[in-house]
RNA sequence: GCGGGAGUAACUCAGUGGUAGAGUGCAACCUUGCCAAGGUUGACGUCGCGGGUUCGAGCCCCGUCUCCCGCUCCA
């Protein structure tokens, strides 16, 4: 096992032990690519995304030019039209039906593949074969069978019933009978709106949020005073029927999403891609993730989605996860999705979604710059980052969060429960608690307290000791160094304002 | 989907056919005088689940679920 593989082990048996991530449905035995979030995890998870909301939303950015942007938000159904998918590229283009060869472990597209049959011995076997490309099943038929191509017809495979399957010879083995039957690799989660199971009312449930924006739109437009080049942010889940979960909660199939949708003029789409890039790589940096674990690349053409291929392109913000390691895994993409969005709703709804600029007196489709990020894989990255391992301490771990994303931001104790030191501090919790997550314990020796902490990754203690029946200060102990030093009992809270700026 | 490995307490793990274990953590009390201190006590397991073999299964066999690793997949 390696160590990179190890150090993920603790972090899974850590975030298990304090309460941040666990295993869905567990007592149930699970069910594979799906986690909950415990106590802390939830609080780590709302904090960075109420610290996104904030710095995107409510204190939108500065632009290039000195502006401030112009940003709103909504928070949108996960169940919407089903037509919405079909504008949108998700069905039809990536559902077909696809077959398995168990022999040569490829995989094909069922309505891809043809057999030569036999006109009319039925015994002999079906010789499959890609489209347009019948040689290798001749020569199958000649030099292994020692018959003539004449005597076969090219049938498509999805006229042959399934019972057949077992005699037909999969395009890259000899035997027959290789073939799976075909099977739908929905990435979306079809569901039934209403009691009745009816074909007619499919559903899915959205595997991206961005949709959801363009087809609000117009409304927005109509309803917000907003000019292009404006915004619109939205937090949400998603879900995607991965072919393979794996390394944690990066891959799960049910993801939260924060993504921003930037509507601006066709020419001007690099200059915000640009600024857009930047912008979030610095926003992940302020929150955390610091040095060379932060990674940017540009998409190659031949990676690019089908809305990205006329544009800018895709840059992606990676982190190094221990599981990724010397590599890295997609944290958030800057994707330029051009008008593609825009102009399929407007082709499948028929609604009018042109912008009208009202300075220029002109009509126009406006370009699209979408940072899209994960939720859940931030949480993951800012997990992976803040564990940090120390043989001196108690704890031999900790997490070392950004004060402001700490799902506990100070404990409170006092250093022995005699001499009225508890309902000191128990005051002082009590004074604190709207304002602050702080907690309050007074339970065993004041070590195992600061070790029960640095797991949780609480980045101060005040501790009420004898000193404070004196002089009313209160000892703080900052996690990082173990240090301590003393504050008025009067000056926590303005100590906690100031280390959360 | 394929191949390999694993699943025993909250966590890490021991237990190779004969009474279910350890360390840590958790909880309570005593003791405390700043880093999981010490002492006493306690709770926690249908050994992933289901079948089978056996007088007897955590251990052997079959199935299944989940996780890990490698392929495959990932608009």
């Amino acid at each position: 096992m390696s160590e990179l593989q190890k150090s993920m082990d603790e972090i899974v048996a850590l975030c298990k032990r304090r309460g941040f991530i666990y295993p869905a449905s567990e007592i149930y035995g699970g069910i594979n690519g799906f986690w909950d979030f415990g106590p802390l995890g939830t609080q780590l998870k709302n904090n960075i995304r109420d610290l996104w909301w904030r710095d995107t939303v409510l204190c939108p950015p500065i632009g290039p030019e000195g502006e401030i942007l112009s940003m709103v938000g909504v928070d949108t159904s996960i169940i919407q039209n089903p037509r919405v998918w079909e504008a949108s590229g998700h069905v039809g283009g990536f559902n077909d039906p696809m077959v398995d060869c168990r022999e040569s472990k490829n995989r094909y597209r069922h309505d891809h593949l043809q057999v030569l049959r036999h006109r009319s011995d039925e015994s002999i076997p079906m010789f499959a074969f890609l489209e347009g490309e019948p040689e290798p099943a001749y020569r199958k038929i000649k030099k292994q069978h020692k018959l003539s191509p004449e005597e076969f017809t090219a049938v498509p495979l999805t006229e042959i019933p399934l019972s057949y399957l077992e005699r037909v010879i999969g395009p890259d083995t000899d035997k027959k009978g290789t073939l799976t039957e075909p099977r739908q690799f929905n990435l979306m989660f079809k569901t039934y709106v209403g009691a009745v199971q009816d074909e007619d009312a499919v559903a899915y449930l959205r595997p991206e949020t961005a949709q959801g924006i363009f087809l609000n739109f117009k409304s927005v437009l109509d309803t917000m005073r907003v000019k292009v080049p404006f915004g619109i942010a939205q937090i949400g889940r998603a879900f995607r029927n991965e072919v393979t979960p794996r390394n944690y909660i990066f891959r799960s199939r049910e993801f939260e999403q924060m993504e921003i949708e930037w509507f601006c003029q066709p020419d001007q789409a690099k200059k915000w891609y640009d600024f857009w890039c930047e912008h979030r790589k610095n926003w992940w940096q302020a929150v955390g993730l610091k040095g060379a674990n932060l990674n940017l690349r540009s998409h190659g053409k031949e990676e690019l989605a089908h809305y990205a291929k006329e544009g800018c392109g895709t840059f992606d913000i990676e982190y190094r996860f221990p599981f990724s390691a010397p590599g890295f895994g997609e944290l958030e993409g800057v994707a330029h999705r051009t008008d593609f969005d825009l102009r399929q709703h407007q082709q499948y709804s028929r609604a009018k979604l042109e912008y009208f600029d009202p300075d220029n007196q002109e009509r126009y489709f406006p370009h699209v710059i979408e940072p899209s990020a994960g939720l859940s894989r931030g949480v993951l990255a800012l997990i992976c980052e803040a564990f940090t391992t120390d043989p001196e301490r108690p704890s031999k771990m900790f997490m070392k969060f950004n004060p402001r994303i700490a799902p506990i931001t100070a404990g409170i104790f006092p250093l022995v429960n005699k001499e009225g030191m508890a309902e000191i501090a128990e005051k002082l919790y009590q004074e604190l608690r709207c304002r602050y997550a702080v907690q309050f314990d007074v339970k065993q020796t004041v070590g195992k307290r600061y070790a029960r902490m640095d797991e949780a990754g609480t980045p101060f203690c005040f501790t009420v000791d004898s000193q404070t029946l004196q002089d009313q200060t209160v000892t703080v102990r900052y996690r990082d160094t173990t240090q301590q030093e003393r504050v008025n009992i009067d000056k926590v809270a303005s100590f906690l304002q100031d280390h959360l700026a």
